[in-house]
DNA sequence: CTTGGAAAGTCAACAAGGCTGACGTAACTT
DNA sequence: AAGTTACGTCAGCCTTGTTGACTTTCCAAG
């Protein structure tokens, strides 16, 4: 039986209880992930959806309605509904695509590229705090158990997010 | 300017990109997070509402009504209307307080401890297999930045549960 | 012992943001 | 010419959150 501190790696860290603790952490650590910006969005008309849309729009120009769809994990009915209130406040553009004319191509205008800079300053600001608290090593650690976490098909989109961004 | 890779403490992880790609990992991670627990209830009369209650009354029997709400952070209406089917199904038990009667006391049935298990099983098969695959230094690090990243509010509450448990 | 306030429960109404199903149009593909 | 894909939209439903108002019960302080 692996002995903890006898040179073998102790599988203490994979116990029930320790695995609950890692539950619970998820649970209120996501809590605190999302207060920032849904209180800045509260009182506005737009909710962490709208945050969202606006996210993965600024972070890949010219996305289509469709691969947006892949990556938020909605349907286009409940997509469309937040993508319409922003493309009427003029928060975001669809383009008409060049090659395939079916498609529509998604941009963040001045003012929604202001609006995603603010949700997201807010969000990064409380992300700078715990990984400067935590330190270099645990952040790596952080990162590794979030991408062993995710279903295939999600980790898939999170990596070619981070090619598309490296 | 601290040169990465001369002696000094590199800054390098705390760059706009490096926290952008940790944001979007808790997005894809929570996706993964609750999407077993969320496939076993759909199809019951159940939702996530309804596993968080289960969760938190099972980690602290004969919790009050209040505590739980504190814990879960919503309003007492909200908590009503699921606590309302988990008792009318027998899933969980209300107890008048013995010295406070105007206290209700929560435990789970045993029919309750059941569906419990089910869903904890679930999400801790996923936890353990990202555990394993990242290693013991990892998940230390993991849940280092995840507590960082709680409200000090929600982190009180986190630390409290994780005393009466261990 | 009365009174103030806390804990709990409930009713009603509403909003955000998911979902399904159905349908229409334009444009690409075979 | 027919089939498929991308997008938009109408209609309706569900879950889970919210506020506000009101009641009952009961503890604790005056």
């Amino acid at each position: 039986m692996s002995e903890p501190g006898s040179g073998g790696e102790s599988l203490l860290f994979l116990t029930d209880e320790q695995l609950r603790k890692g539950i619970e952490a998820m649970f209120f650590a996501y809590r605190g992930f999302t207060a920032d910006p849904d209180r800045i969005l509260d009182g506005m008309d737009y909710g962490r959806a709208h945050h969202r849309a606006l996210h993965f729009i600024h972070r890949a120009p010219g996305t289509t309605v469709n691969n947006l769809l892949n990556i938020l994990g909605v349907t286009k009915q409940s997509l469309n509904r937040v993508l319409r209130t922003l493309l009427d406040d003029g928060l975001v553009e669809s383009r008409v695509g060049k090659q395939d004319k079916r498609e529509r191509h998604l941009f963040l205008t001045a003012k929604g590229a202001e609006l995603e800079r603010t949700l997201s300053d807010a969000q990064r600001a409380r992300m700078r705090t715990a990984y400067r608290a935590a330190g270099p090593v645990a952040v790596q650690g952080f990162r590794q158990v979030l991408e062993a976490m995710m279903d295939p098909e999600m980790k898939r989109q999170y990596l070619a997010l981070k090619e598309g961004g490296a």
